[in-house]
RNA sequence: UGUCCGAUGGUGUAAUUGGCAACACGUCUGAUUUUGGUUCAGAAGAGUCCAGGUUCGAGCCCUGGUCGGACAGCCA
């Protein structure tokens, strides 16, 4: 899919600047060289074992954007050898959240399940060069033998069989004739390697488990570091871009490689880079899930997850997601990045493209006591001020309007450019009021405003009046016109920079209680009434918000708020 | 006292045959503004982990340290 970047395309004498990331440079190192004939050739290969992260979307923005960049190919790869863990569900979910993103893979999704008969094969072929046998003993002793990073490891006894009979345990093993954890496939490396992944690593072991794709047809499953390679080197893929933990399974990721190549075939690199984290942001699935079967979010795609449908649903554009990628950039240094700068890219974003409408979040009702009571008129308002071609639009105005809680104090203080007693403001597209009474109920809140306007004022007339300039522009929505919303005001879901950064507190101890919360006597101006789920506004003065693509109905709108715009107000005032 | 990897403003990322540290976010001014938004103009903020060495010249090369991360699942 098009990511609508403009081409690199270099005219002589004006060099194009754009520097390279490392892995581009090494791409382009290989082009050089004519590696591969030439071929760049990624893939993004999750395990279907949860929804996808913003984490992910990085690596997809890389994968893919190194494809479109170098006129390559990208397979979506589900990396499904463990059938204890995984459900089509996810499945599912991923190819929705990567099209979403703006991706499309080359033809159809693979399976490293597709490749357990080559797999197996394989193994047998390792197995017959001697470099290969399976292990009689229990899980714990294996693990005791491993040794320490600074201690070898020892052999077991079983590491030399004879290669007929480890055919034939092998064998048995896939008939099902073990029980799980009875006996293992393993390369024999070397037990004293400094390398802990090459101390005769499991290539195979038994699972009695019926598998999302390949049911009960196997009780034997490769282990990843035997099948990732080599479901690289099938697809013919040429950079294998993973994350910087695997750096250190690189030396077995050639080891199997070099067992099963054939020379002159595509021979599959592997590349590390460091993976994303964000503030105030959890990015283990192994957590994401706790939340989710906690009940502490509302599943997968809450918009306060940090999930590609909790952003998607939360109102985030892919192209905000996608611009974020590129801005960060890829290294091999571990990093955390502001979620500032999301937010950046997504008001950017939307900046540009959203329809400004007027919403009251917290209703006070105001009085306009000199407009007459069986009064009513449009005014014209521009739909974005950003973009003249998206036009205006009318909106009723008439005597009693709702305004902002927010927007009117007693006792201002003399930076407070809003409504007060006895000042002028003016009300967005329409006229300017002054306050001149507050109603109060009997325990002193605050119900009703009553006001006077100019009607000379009216915005667009051309009277003097109308180009008087008064401090504060307030949003409003005409009482009787208006139309009743709820809206989720979401906020950031941990209050800690780095919720799962400290030693003895659980990440689960540093959730923002306020991370949600619902209003549910919004006011929002008539034309919002057939909004779209997932369609997206600017509400003027608060933010950028979104119509619930889940639970918003006919006559039962719901916004999610996105993200509030910036305000150096209330920053300054704190 | 292992192996692999990393170290550049508050945060990221650049500096491509070694040439006197750039961009973005954030922060702070000021201007414009019928959104306390946007836009515009400007400012502050690092001398590149440390110590040596090579060189006319080192963030880039060499040597030795220091600090940080990954690795002891029949997870991926």
């Amino acid at each position: 899919m098009s990511e609508n970047k403009e081409t690199p395309a270099r005219t002589a004498g004006e060099e194009e600047k754009k520097s390279l990331n490392f892995i581009e440079s090494i791409i382009e190192e290989d082009l050089k060289n004519k590696k591969n004939n030439g071929i760049v050739y990624t893939r993004f290969p999750p395990e279907p074992n949860g929804y996808l992260h913003i984490g992910h979307a990085k690596s997809i923005c890389l994968n893919f954007g190194l494809a479109q960049r170098y006129n390559g190919k990208t397979n979506l790869r589900f990396d499904d050898t463990n059938p204890a863990k995984e459900e089509v569900e996810y499945v599912d979910s991923i190819k929705e959240d990567v099209n979403w993103l703006g991706f499309q893979w080359e033809g159809e999704p693979h399976f490293a399940s597709d490749y357990f008969d080559q797999l197996y094969e394989w193994a047998v072929k390792i197995i017959k060069q001697g470099n290969a046998y399976v292990d009689d003993q229990a899980s714990d002793v294996i693990s005791s033998q491993k040794g320490t990073p600074t201690q070898a490891g020892i052999e077991s006894p079983y590491r030399n069989r004879s290669i007929e009979e480890n055919l034939e345990q092998f064998e048995k093993m896939r008939n099902g004739e073990f029980a799980e954890g009875e006996k293992v496939l393993r390369a024999k490396i070397d037990m004293a390697s400094p390398n802990m992944h090459m101390r005769d690593p499991i290539m195979y072991r038994i699972l009695h488990k019926e598998h999302h794709r390949t049911g009960d047809k196997w009780c034997i499953y490769p282990m990843y570091d035997f099948a990732h390679g080599q479901s690289d080197y099938i697809e013919g893929i040429t950079h294998s871009v993973c994350t910087l933990e695997f750096e250190i399974h690189r030396p077995l990721y050639e080891w199997f490689l070099n067992h099963v190549y054939t020379e002159g075939d595509i021979k599959p690199r592997q590349i590390e880079f460091a993976r994303l984290n964000l503030s105030y942001t959890i990015m283990s699935k192994r957590k994401l899930l706790e939340l989710v079967e906690k009940n502490i979010v509302n599943g997968w795609d809450d918009p306060r997850m940090p999930t590609i449908s909790g952003l998607r649903r939360r109102g985030f554009t892919s192209e905000s997601i996608r611009k974020f990628a590129e801005t960060i950039g890829v290294a091999k240094r571990d990093n955390v990045i502001d979620v500032a700068l999301l937010e950046h890219s997504l008001r950017d974003d939307l900046n540009k493209k959203s329809l400004r409408v007027m919403a009251v979040l917290n209703p006070l009702k105001l009085v306009i006591t000199n407009y007459p009571e069986d009064q009513e008129e449009f005014v014209t308002i521009e739909n974005n001020p950003e973009d003249e071609s998206m036009g205006t639009r009318e909106m009723p105005f008439s005597r009693e309007i709702f305004i902002e809680q927010d927007d009117f104090m007693e006792d201002a203080p003399k930076k407070f450019f809003r409504l007060a007693p006895d000042k002028e403001v003016r009300l967005k597209a329409a006229y300017i009021i002054k306050c001149e009474e507050v109603i109060k109920d009997s325990e002193g809140n605050i119900t009703e405003l009553r006001c006077t306007y100019d009607p000379d004022s009216r915005s667009g007339s051309g009277t003097e009046a109308s180009k008087r300039k008064v401090k504060g522009t307030l949003h409003w929505v005409s009482a009787k016109h208006a139309i009743d919303a709820e809206v989720r005001v979401y906020d950031r879901l941990f209050s800690d920079e780095a919720p799962d950064g400290h030693k003895d507190k659980d990440f689960k101890d540093f959730l923002n209680p306020e991370s949600l919360k619902i209003l549910s006597n919004c006011k929002v101006e008539p034309g919002l009434k057939d909004a779209e789920p997932e369609s997206k506004y600017q509400f003027q003065r608060l933010g950028y918000f979104c119509v619930d693509r889940r639970d918003s109905k006919p006559g039962n709108l719901i916004f999610n708020r996105t993200v509030p715009l910036k305000d150096s107000w209330s920053k300054k005032n704190k």
